[in-house]
DNA sequence: TGAGATTTGTACGTATGTATA
DNA sequence: GTATACATACGTACAAATCTC
């Protein structure tokens, strides 16, 4: 850890217990300065964290102050450090299979030789309540050694435990009637509405990782946008 | 514009007319300081600002590289300075009027005396072609002077030019099946499903100015999240 | 495989500008 | 007007990751 991310990890832990009320100034970068023994420059790299993570704005001739909790609760949504914190959540395979891929699918993930994709469909359990479905395909050709039993932890870091450098995620929103097959794992009423997201995963150059659609249990989704920091 | 914003805003102009091609490598931090006649610092925070929209990324030891165009064009989709952006946009006010507000409407908005809200539907059109449907509702004693050639323009604007400082938009996103009232305008059959937002608009010190529900008229959103920068 | 060069990242100190109180 | 506090900018040094020969 370097000097600036353990005082913006202390300054995010000191926000986080209460010690900073909303709405309250911070102390200066002068004081903060001083207080850790480093430059103002290292104070500002470490205050920049806290802003893009939503903990804190700032004015020019006025200070620093402390944004109330609901600025850096709802506005992780749809960054993809949300799916890596889902780890600590139960996972149920509810099916697992290794498919030849359609056309479709081989042209999206423009597959060599090997035309065979796993394909399974996750439950995931917050509290032992379902709350979304996962259903996922992943070429076997990158990923041979993916079994049933790898879906019990994070796929996003077993991804990266095989030397894969994540790059990007597209999402697509789309609402969605439940069908039979999401609806009763769920424990929704076949043909509630719900949110749908479609998720294509990149490794580094464009390389396609996965392809997983989620249906959400709950038919909301938050999301927070701050004008200036 | 400060030095470091004239050179960022150059740098993205050179991304987006192409002359940087796609995943290729920029110049180094040392060629650009010494081209633009600034100091490193300086150029790192220019380069700052491109990293922030998704123009580039950089590398330890290794390089700054360019973007493909996917990855600063979708991302935008959740930020606030999108709302902004659609005043090039046309608009048509379908309904207009000053009604008095619920009780719950009264407390969200933790109204005074005065109880008066503007409650007004608006068609959005992008080349004549209806895409969204706004319906608002703002207190009278923030906004006495809104009528209804006010909605032909852009409200976030009209907002700040009355001194307000707009803080930040809650947003909640969720599955509808369209109604007679928002398909008709929207040139969907009834029924048809599509996504709603909730917007909940809020000056500094959480004053809420601004309660919309915008309604799509297609059932697609789409978002990018990026592993590093 | 390893050593050295290159490139980005971190950190310091200082000076000046600019908005706010 | 004055003081305060954040914002910008410069120059330097060293660390760490990567690339190359």
């Amino acid at each position: 850890m370097t000097k600036y991310q353990e005082i913006a990890t202390e300054l995010i832990n000191l926000i986080r217990s209460g010690t900073y009320r909303p709405w309250g100034a911070m102390e200066g970068e002068h004081m903060l300065a001083k207080r850790y023994q480093v430059s103002r420059a290292t104070i500002r790299k470490a205050l920049n964290v806290l802003k893009e993570q939503g903990y804190i704005h700032s004015r020019q001739g006025s200070g620093i102050y402390v944004n109330p909790e609901e600025f850096y609760q709802e506005r992780l949504v749809f960054t993809m450090s949300d799916r890596y914190r889902r780890t600590s959540l139960d996972s149920k395979a509810l099916k697992f299979k290794i498919e030849e891929a359609t056309p479709e699918f081989d042209k999206l993930f423009n597959l060599g030789s090997d035309k065979r994709l796993v394909h399974y469909l996750r439950l995931r359990l917050f509290e032992k309540n379902p709350f979304t479905m996962e259903e996922t395909w992943m070429p076997v050709e990158l990923f041979p050694s993916l079994t049933k039993e790898t879906l019990k932890g994070s796929i996003m870091k077993y991804m990266e435990e095989l030397g894969y450098v994540i790059s990007h995620d597209f999402k697509t929103i789309s609402a969605v009637v439940l069908a039979d097959q999401y609806a009763k794992p769920l424990h929704k009423p076949i043909g509630s509405l719900s949110l749908q997201i479609t998720h294509h995963v990149y490794l580094l150059k464009s390389v396609l990782a996965q392809i997983t659609i989620e249906t959400q249990g709950d038919n909301v989704m938050n999301a927070l946008s701050v004008r200036e920091q």
